[in-house]
DNA sequence: GCCACGATCCACCGAACGGTTGATGACCCT
DNA sequence: AGGGTCATCAACCGTTCGGTGGATCGTGGC
C-alpha cells in the first residue's frame, strides 16, 4: 500500500539495542532507521525541534518538524540527557509530529502512565519478539495505539481498580519520607509544621493502603509512584 | 595471534539485544556469535552442563564441557529461567569452563559483588560503546579480568571504605522491614521476640549508618542490598 | 454564591519505635 | 580454655508515630 519504506528515528542510550533494532529493522522489508539518538535532546534536534523560539519561520531547510521522519521509537529513563517522557512531551509539541512508539524495559505504572500521559502512540517492552515489535511499528507509525500485552492488562487493571492519585504536595512529602526522614525534618524541609506532614501522611497512607510509612515507602516503589537512586 | 575467530555464547532475554550484539560481532573480525540462549538454564544445555549426574564420563559426543565456545556473554535478571547469577555459577563448575562477561543494565553493588563472586571473568554495562564492549570480550576470553570503568570504581570505592556485613539473620529482618512489617510482624513471622527483632534492627542500622526504619530501607536499596518486587 | 478540594494548622492519646545496658547460650577458630 | 561473632531475650525510658476530630483559608468549577 505506502510504497516509500517507513522512515524510524531510534532513540536509546545503549548503543547495543540501536544496533539490535537497526539491524531487525534493516531485515524488514518496508522499514528503515534512517537517524539515531542517544537522548531525547538529540532527539529533538534530529526533529527540529530545538529552536522553539524561532517561532512563524517556515523557510528552513527542513520542511516542517517531522523531518522525514514517520515514526520515533523511544527509550525512557535515558542516562545523563533528557527524560523520554519530557522528550515525547516535547515531540508531540512540534507541527506536525511523528508517533512516537516507547520502546523500554520497565513497565511500572508511573512509566506507562507518564509515557501515555505525555502523547505515545504507543508503550512497548524490550524483550517482546521481533515480529511483535515491527507490527507495532507498523500499527504506531499509522497513528494507531500499540500496547504490550502486559502493559495492556496493567491499564486494563488500573482501570477496573482506580486508585485514587496523590496529590502534587502528597507526592513531595512522599518523596521526603523515601528518603528516610522523620516528621520533623520533613517540616523543617518544607517550611511548615509537623501537624501538617502527619495531616498529608495520614491522607497517603490512606490512598495507598497502607498503616505505617516503611509500607507507605514499598508499596509507592512498587507502583513506580516514586522511584530509588 | 589467534586464527580461529572467537566463538561467544549470548545469554539475552531480550532479542533486541540479542539481535544487537550479534549483528555488532559480525562486523568484528575475529569474534562470532555461535549459540544464543534467553536465560540461563538454556544456556547451561548449550554448554552440555545439564546432565550434572553423568559424572564420570568423558567419553560423551561433545569434547567436554566448553562445547566449543570461547566466552560467554551473560546478562543478570532474566525474566522467568534461571537467574544470570546462579548461571554463572553452575558454569564456572562445569569441567573445563569458559569465562563469562556479564553484561547487564544494572551497577548496583548488589549486582556486581554477586556476580564477581560467582565466578564472572568481567563486569560489562550496556550502555559502553561497543568497541569498549569488543576489548572487554578479547579480555575476557584471554581470561583477563574486564570491567566498566563505572564498576571499577565502585569497586574501589567498597574497598576504600569497607562496609560492615550484615548477617544473614539481620538480611532476613531488613527484607521483612522493606515489606512495611512493624516490630511484632516480623516477631511473629520470624518465631521471636519482639525484643530481638528491636536488637537487631539497632544493629542493622549501625551498620548502615542511619538512625530510623525509612532510612534503613532506601539506604539498603541504593546500595543494592535489597531489591523491591 | 456555593461547594469541593487541597493545603495548612491544632490538640490529644495510645501505640510503636529507637537507644541503652545487660545477660545467656551456641558456634567457630585458635 | 579463651576470644569472637551471632542470635536470643529482658527492662527501662524518652521520642516519634498513627489516629481522630476538628479548624481556617484559597482556588477553581458549576
Amino acid at each position: 500500500m505506502t510504497e516509500s519504506p517507513l522512515r524510524i528515528l531510534l532513540v536509546d542510550d545503549h548503543p547495543v539495542v540501536r544496533h539490535g533494532l537497526k539491524a531487525m529493522f534493516a531485515e524488514q522489508p518496508g522499514m528503515e532507521v534512517v537517524a539515531e539518538a542517544p537522548d531525547g535532546r538529540a532527539a529533538l534536534e534530529l526533529l527540529g525541534g530545538e529552536e522553539e523560539s524561532r517561532s512563524g519561520g517556515g523557510g528552513g531547510g527542513a520542511d516542517g518538524a517531522s523531518a522525514g521522519i514517520d515514526v520515533v521509537l523511544m527509550d525512557l529513563r535515558m542516562g545523563g540527557g533528557m527524560d523520554g517522557v519530557s522528550a515525547i512531551r516535547r515531540i508531540v509539541r512540534l507541527p506536525s509530529p511523528p508517533p512516537v512508539l516507547v520502546l523500554t524495559t520497565y513497565d511500572s505504572d508511573a512509566d506507562i502512565l507518564a509515557a501515555v500521559e505525555a502523547g505515545a502512540t504507543g508503550y512497548m517492552l524490550k524483550d517482546a519478539p521481533p515480529d511483535q515489535l515491527c507490527e507495532a511499528v507498523r500499527s504506531a507509525a499509522q497513528g494507531q495505539t500499540a500496547l504490550a500485552p502486559d502493559v495492556a492488562n496493567r491499564l486494563m487493571d488500573r482501570l477496573r481498580s482506580p486508585r485514587p492519585a496523590l496529590s502534587g504536595r502528597e507526592l513531595e512529602i512522599l518523596g521526603l519520607l523515601a528518603r528516610g526522614m522523620s516528621n520533623r525534618a520533613i517540616s523543617r524541609e518544607l517550611f511548615i509544621s509537623e501537624a501538617t506532614v502527619k495531616t498529608h501522611l495520614v491522607h497517603i497512607f490512606d490512598k495507598l493502603g497502607v498503616d505505617n510509612r516503611t509500607a507507605a515507602i514499598t508499596t509507592a516503589l512498587q507502583r513506580g509512584i516514586i522511584r530509588v537512586e
